[in-house]
Formats: structure tokens, sequence, C-alpha cells
DNA sequence: TCTATATAAATGCAGTTGCATTGAAAAAGG
DNA sequence: CCTTTTTCAATGCAACTGCATTTATATAGA
């Protein structure tokens, strides 16, 4: 697969890969907000702090985590931290940088997503599928695109 | 696949859905930059008024098409009109609305796009897959997600 | 050590998108 | 018909994103 031009079926699957998640990310998202839910960014963030415990991160590994850019992580801290959602301290090792880790409500929020959030992930996607092996499948093919063995 | 909750495997799929899309998606983008060529939602427009033919389309079909929103869909075509790359005249069969067309500098672009775009296609999707067969699966499984049978 | 280079993060500005509203014409319903 | 509702498209405003630049600190090299 690494010839010249893309075949036909390369580029028909590129399309709908393309058409599929943006698809399933608006009609995902849209739930979301009409629960009254902050937006997915949020969610990721977040969740990725909560994996990294009380010490947090700093934003350029959120950054690698979330493939955000620099500026946009700093601006989406920013809005965490005016809600209250994260807390931003020097990092004691870096005078250049800062750590960032999650708060109680933080935490709140992420518990108070998650049952819409995978009741959307389950109506967009997971009700789309014959079976789990169709699941296993995409997952399979997404990693390939990502590099993932 | 329609109980209640999603399970792992489909949460991990959707996951990954999103981040190679995504990820694919602004490779693709970048290259196209690199090379000067205009953002890809230009393409797309550009590709549906090129099917459509001389009469071309109500901009209320390219929403559809390509699943923008209504005041996105007005300032890409003012945006496009300003580059001369699409032409806009009133509809004679429905005096509140018009109907784009593509220009002939609009058909230039589509032509010199398509060589850096489908080698962009190739190296950050096709190159990845295997063989043909994975190619047509995606296609397959993205298209269960958008409810083509 | 002292200078040059690289990295961390913030910020000003322009372009783009989302949201709500508006204006106009068509379609529907009495 | 005439009123009400719906549809098509544009626009003002706020939020967000990308891009380039800036500030500060750390690292590397002469």
């Amino acid at each position: 697969m690494s010839e010249n031009g893309p075949s036909e079926i390369v580029v028909k699957s590129w399309a709908r890969l393309i058409r599929a998640a943006n698809e399933a990310l608006s009609a995902v998202e849209s739930d979301l907000k009409r629960a009254g839910h902050p937006p997915l960014a949020w969610y990721d963030v977040l969740l990725e702090l909560r994996r990294a415990g009380d010490d947090g991160l700093r934003p350029f590994e959120l950054e690698r985590e979330l493939l955000l850019a620099q500026h946009n992580v700093s601006r989406l801290i920013d809005r965490l931290e005016g809600k209250g959602l994260v807390h931003r301290r020097p990092a004691d090792d870096d005078r250049r940088g800062q750590r960032i880790a999650i708060t109680e409500p933080g935490l709140k929020i992420l518990t108070k997503m998650w049952p819409d959030y995978a009741a959307a992930i389950q109506r967009h996607v997971g009700a789309k599928f014959h079976d789990e092996e169709e699941a296993q499948q995409l997952y399979l093919l997404t990693g390939r695109i990502l590099d993932r063995t």
C-alpha cells in the first residue's frame, strides 16, 4: 500500500473517515451541550489531569497528549482555571514552566459528564455496529492510521 | 450492539476514530498549505459545484451535502466569490434564493490541488494500510457510522 | 564563563466559527 | 384571499483558533 497515487478505495475511505468522525463528533457534542455540559475538549483535559494525579501535568505535556497547539492549551487552561476546574502552580524544577492539576470541582465535572457522554457514544457510534467484532476492527484500522503497529 | 452503555471496545474505537481523523486531516491540510493551496473546505465546495455543472447549487444544497452550518456556507461562499472561484446569481424560481456555480478559475484550482491532495491522502492514510482489503474495511465501518446500510 | 541556541508559556491580532436575530419571500391553512 | 408559519440567506457579536511575536529561563557550545 505504498505505491504512488491513492487507489479509488483509499480515497473513498479517506472521505468517509473524515465525515464519519465529524458527524459522530458533532452529534455527541450536541448531545452534551443539550444536557448542559461543557465542550468535549474540557473533558479530555480533565481526564488527562485526573490520570496524572496530584502532581498534575506541564502544559507542554498536555499539548502532546491531546495534540493541541501550544497557544491553544494556554488559553484552554485559562478558561478551566477561570471556572475553578484546574489549578496552576509554578513548576519547582523549571522556573519557565508550571504545573496544572485538577481540582475537586474538576473531578466532579468528569463524573457528572460521563453518563451522558457514554450514552452519546453508544447512541452515535456503538449502536451502529452489528457486533463487537466490528468495533474491534475499527479500533485496529484507526490504529493503523495512528501508526499503532 | 444497542444495549445500554457502550462496551470498553466501543469507547476505545470512538476515541481512536476521532483522533485518527483529526491527525490525518491536520496532516493533509498542512501538506496542502505548505504547497501553497487553499484550505480543504474550499476544495470540497468546488468539487460539489463542479459535479453540479453549469446550473450550480443552491446554498442550502451545499449545506446539506457538506454538513456545514447555514451561516458558515454563506460566508464560505463570500470568500470564494471574493477570489473569483465561484459565481453567485439569483435563483430564477425563488426570489429568496441564489444559485452558486463554479467559475473557470475555480475549476483550475481543483485540478491544481488534486495531485498534491491525492499524494497527501496516500501518504497519511493509504500508505498506512497493509492491503486494499483494509481500506475496504474502513470504508465499510465508517459507512456503518454514517448509516449507509 | 560567556554567548548562542533551544524550550516553556503568554499574548496581540487576524481569520473563522458558533449563535441568535433579522429580512425577505414562499407555502400552508383557514 | 389574507394571515400564519416555514424556508432561504445574511449579518452582528462573541468565542475560539491559528499565526507570529515576546518574555523568560534553561541548555549547549566555543
